[in-house]
DNA sequence: TTGAAAGCGCTAACAC
DNA sequence: GTGTTAGCGCTTTCAA
């Protein structure tokens, strides 16, 4: 027997009470159920607004097998990047009348799985965000999940859709630009060893250095945040490079911050670029050429492949990649003569 | 009748069979209730692990009349105040095994209310974060949304916490520094006229003027956003300010960018303050003074009271008010002479 | 066109 | 300690 609060709230059997009609002819109506006589559901409509009734949602979710409600699993509700994938996913779905549940695992691995497994109990499907579990973990996963849509993360499982960014290629566009600049001494400031997209990066960049024998690349531990950006600065310079890819926009701002408390001229001495195109790229000091990643987009796109599968349509796109774009800005610049 | 999908989930029918149990006594082992004896708990478990069972959440919030859910309401995802917001409240309603609906009103105010109340449909309560509706509307809703808890808005009503920042005293110690630092000219950049932060600033602004009468302050129409902030420069230059305030950290870092551009130098032909304190304020060039909005804190007390209101603790802390602390930084200096 | 009744998956009161 | 049963609030089949 359910615990019942002490102000209960209007039921559709008070609403069919007051309309003197029955609680199936509310829910007809409430439903948009033209068979219902005119009159009787215009009484049943004054009834529901006089008493405020509002159908019960959860009963709703009961009796119809769904929540209309997605889950979107990221691993940090702090990063630029995934804030944008949830926005992207949240307003897709919302035009669809579908809302997003979040669960934030705050970069601690093991919870990953049991906050995906939890938020597919509640929701009718799940988007996982640049997930860190392995390879084998998601497999595993994946049929307990299903409907579920993959972001930044390609692995081939049946009817599960996947959106990413190329980072290879996008890595690859910017090692160019700046090889066209006359750079020939680079600095790769690595992500985390664990993440798949760093992976890319540095597969993307392997191809760069085999294709380029005249390049020399070197590839220093780097990070996610500001502050390793920032703490790299020593090993940058110590490193000779003349310029340097960073993992991403939030570590090539740490970078510059810090070769600027250093007094070195960017891009008058070195260049830096960094990856995403968050919305402060364009407002550094100088300001950051660096990869566009489409990742609201990627967010709208994950929320429409996530639609066509809760549809069951058979003619889900698997596999999506967007490209990324180099944005040219101020923090790159030809190589330093000497 | 539910529609019933091709692939059902296993039951706590299946559970019970398999066990040859009832489903009562599955009920109670998976909810850890101690009267079932422990070889038939055992017996339980284990057919519940081999059929992969997992409770039905939306059956167990139907029986319990709870969701374990809460909405939130923000205005926009895309701003780093909300998202910090956001995360505060997701974070710490986590630890309490809540999780949060989000909902995204996108700065249409017709849309925040229908989006509030329907938040509150599914959810056990709904936190509305600066909500741009008006007062008397927010007084009609409050009782249909309760549990309800506001952020940066206080209006009294009952059994509504409130938590917000206090932008007024924010602005004028802001002020203060600026004056402190021989400033006698000021702007103040504006943000939207129905916003209440940006009223607080404005009243806060106008009590500091009256108390020094030595100091002229005009109020341009600004913004929000980077963007905004970079479209006011020529104003603000026209206005002969030897200090601007800005409603924001993105306005004022949109001004700096815009400053920079010109060849004026801050803080040595202008100084320049935000507000909010954003992850970014540091980094920027020079980095920026501003107040520190504790806006993560204020999401994570956000939740504390929604989760006294929910558990009816009578001594709940009705409004609360963080204030804001000035972060001195490179942005602002002497008043230039001449 | 409408109502009675079954059922969605679960919890909990009650009886044994 | 365990099973039976009655709901939680809704949708939908079926019969009238």
């Amino acid at each position: 027997m359910a615990k019942r609060s002490t102000t209960r709230r209007t039921g559709i059997a008070d609403v069919a009470k007051h309309a003197g009609v029955s609680h199936a002819t509310v829910s007809r109506v409430m439903n948009g159920n033209f068979t219902v006589d005119p009159v009787i559901a215009q009484r049943v409509r004054e009834s529901a607004a006089e008493l405020k009734y509002y159908p019960n949602s959860v009963g709703r979710s009961l009796a119809l097998g769904k929540t209309d409600t997605i889950g979107v699993v990221v691993p940090d509700l702090g990063n630029p990047t995934f804030q944008a994938m949830l926005r992207g996913v949240s307003r897709a779905a919302a035009k669809d009348g579908y809302r997003v549940l979040i669960a934030d695992s705050s970069e601690v691995l093991s919870e990953e799985a049991i906050l995906a497994a939890e938020a597919r109990r509640r929701c009718d499907g799940v988007v996982l965000c640049a997930p860190r579990m392995s390879d084998a973990e998601l497999q595993d996963l994946a049929s307990a999940l299903h409907p579920l849509v993959l972001i930044n993360r390609t692995v081939p499982i049946e009817n599960t859709p996947s959106l990413s960014a190329n980072y290879g290629q996008g890595i690859q566009e910017l090692a160019t630009y700046l090889v066209g600049l006359g750079h020939k001494r680079l600095a790769f400031l690595s992500g985390p060893p664990q993440s798949a997209s760093n992976r890319l990066r540095v597969d993307g960049l392997a191809q760069f250095v085999a294709e380029h024998p005249d390049v020399e690349l070197q590839t220093l531990s780097g990070g996610v945040s500001f502050a390793e950006g920032h703490e790299s600065v020593e090993r940058i310079l110590a490193s000779g490079a003349t310029a340097v890819l960073a993992f991403n926009d939030l570590v090539a701002m740490g970078l510059l911050s810090g070769l600027h408390e250093r007094g070195v001229d960017v891009p008058g001495e070195i260049s830096v670029t960094g990856f995403d195109d968050i919305p402060f790229a364009r407002y550094t000091t100088p300001p950051l050429t660096t990869a566009a990643v489409p990742i609201t987009e990627l967010g709208e796109a994950a929320w429409e492949r996530m639609k066509a599968v809760l549809q069951e349509d058979e003619a889900v796109a698997l596999a999506t990649t967007f490209s990324p774009r180099v944005v040219a800005r101020g923090s790159t610049g030809p190589v330093p003569l000497g």
